[in-house]
Formats: structure tokens, C-alpha cells, sequence
DNA sequence: TGACAAAGGTTTGGTATCAAACCAATATGG
DNA sequence: CCATATTGGTTTGATACCAAACCTTTGTCA
């Protein structure tokens, strides 16, 4: 995310201060997720581990349509993410039973050991992190954070 | 949300939060970006506008290694988005009068113009955002992700 | 039932991004 | 002063991502 707006206004307003925020939040989401590939097994990328965390998390058997709605990101693009975990052997996808225009994405036990295998990679890189920040302010920020994000997420422009 | 491999039902790890945080802060970042870069003039993108923005407000002539320090990225990115200022006119890039090496990244009128008009294009967003997003909840939120983000920012793997 | 709209999925073209390999220029140390 | 290391920048190859165009299938409704 870009930068601040103005250089340094005696009050910024509301407004450059969301700029602030959302600038952070873009350079936290690089760092973490450059240090999170750097560590995934089996050459995952962020959102292929996505895919298989989500599918063990709520269930797989979703259709890619429903995949791209949940985790945000356009149907072509889950083409793709959803072609490489295929390639890689983690999903298998099968047409849809009634509706001949969808397909269903389903783990297959190697996905499901890939997953596990990437929380467990990644799992020293959190712990280093719980030491710098504090377990109560995690608590305060996350429902704050959610909030943001569910603004964003019912006023993105279809 | 239902999770049959981890422990959910009682309290969530340290790192489990954490590793929600970041999640949502993924996600978010996705939003914004996206809403971001449909409103910016000239066909910009959010990378072009923060090397546009970095310069107008930090000044310019600074070096592309430089840039790609600041802002997070490989010099191999920052190559890349600089040629595209550069097409569009935006910037000028000199060669370094000391260091045979290095170049120097310069604005162009045209490209502090099209600075402000992203500003200006971004407001509104911006604007609507702040009447559900409330202001001391966005000042309570800054020092904590600011923090996160300069942990990140140390510890990244060179 | 037939025309049209909507939804699911794919493809294409363009940008961003990283890692890694590469070359040129400068800095360093013996 | 020369060999080596470091730094600045570029290039390549791969993935992610979007928007837009496209085809197929399903849903709507007159």
C-alpha cells in the first residue's frame, strides 16, 4: 500500500490516517508473506497453501467459484492457483453432479499432509514473533482489524 | 468454523492469533489495493503511485536502490516499475554524477500532476471508509501495527 | 417454450513480485 | 596496486493477480 498522504500536517485527518494504516498493513503483508514462502515445503506459494488450509479448515468439496468468492481473488485467478495445487497432486477436481457448469475441488491425502507440513514450517517464524508481540494486544487488534476488513469486503466495487 | 485438526474448541494459541492477524491483514490488503488501483488516473498502479508518492513527499533524486530499500521491494521490481513511470513520462532517470554505478530517479512536472490527481481520486474512497471506520479506533490501531510492522521489518531473512 | 439474463469456468494481456544469475563499477585489504 | 568482495542495476523465469472477453450451462419470465 502507498504511503501517507501529507508530509506532516499538525493533525492529520481521518482520512490520511486510514492512508496510514492501510500503507502499513501493505508492508506488513509483504514482509510476511515474502518470510512465509521463503519457509513453505513442496515450493507453495501463499495462495496455494491458502487453498488447502481453507479446504481443511471448513471442508473441501467447494466449488472454485465459492473458493475465489471466500479468499477474495477473481475466478481466473483461482483457475490458475487451483491448476498448480492439481499439477502438485495436493487437489483433485471433479465436475459437479447436478450443476454441469461447476466443478468440485477435493483434498487428497498428500494435500492434507502438505498443509499439515506448512504449519509446522511456519510455525518457528510465529513463535519468534509472539516474543515481540504481545498475546493481549493481538486480542485487542484482531476484532478491530476485522472490522476493517469487513467494511472493505461489502463495499468493494463489484 | 469448524477445525477438526486443531485444538479450536478452547483457547486459541498465541501464535494461532497471530497467524490470524496476518491473515487478515492479507486479505485487507487485497481489498484495498484493489479499490485502490481502480480509481488512480493514467493507469496506475498502486507501485507506480507509491514511487510518485515516496518522491513528491520525501524528495526525489534518490537512487533506484534507494527506492527499492525504502519500499520494500527487490531492485529487480524496482527496475521494472521504474520503466513504466518512465513510459508514461512521469519520471526521468539520470545517470549518478559521483558513482558510476547508481542512478537517479527524478519527478517530472507531469508526474507530480499525476500524484495529485491520485490523491484527489483516492479521497473519496478514502472518505466513505472513515464514516464506518472510527477515528480513535484507527489512532488505538496505528502504534500496534506499527509495531508489528517494524518486528517484521527487523526480522525479515536477508 | 423461447429469448435473454446470469453464473461458472477459462483464456489472454498486462503488471507486480521474488529469487537467482549476471555484468559493471566501486570499495577493501593485504 | 592488485585481487577480491560488495554494491547497483538488469534480466529471466515463475507465480499471483486483475480486467475483460469469451463459451457453456443454467435460470428467469413473458
Amino acid at each position: 500500500m502507498p504511503e501517507p498522504a501529507e508530509p506532516h500536517a499538525d493533525k492529520p485527518s481521518h482520512e490520511q490516517l486510514l492512508f496510514r494504516l492501510l500503507t502499513e498493513i501493505g508492508i506488513i503483508n509483504q514482509l510476511a508473506e515474502t518470510a512465509f514462502e521463503r519457509v513453505l515445503p513442496h515450493g507453495l506459494t501463499r495462495a496455494q497453501f491458502t487453498v488447502l488450509n481453507h479446504s481443511v479448515r471448513m471442508g473441501d468439496n467447494k466449488t472454485p467459484a465459492q473458493l475465489a468468492a471466500v479468499l477474495q481473488v477473481t475466478r481466473g485467478t483461482m483457475t490458475s492457483t487451483l491448476a498448480r495445487l492439481q499439477e502438485k497432486g495436493f487437489i483433485r477436481i471433479e465436475p459437479d453432479a447436478v450443476d454441469g457448469r461447476s466443478k468440485r475441488v477435493l483434498l487428497t491425502p498428500q494435500g492434507k499432509a502438505a498443509r499439515e507440513e506448512s504449519m509446522r514450517a511456519a510455525f518457528p517464524f510465529l513463535e519468534q514473533a509472539t516474543g515481540a508481540i504481545p498475546r493481549d494486544m493481538v486480542e485487542r487488534m484482531l476484532p478491530q482489524i476485522e472490522l476493517v476488513r469487513a467494511w472493505l469486503d461489502q463495499n468493494r466495487l463489484e
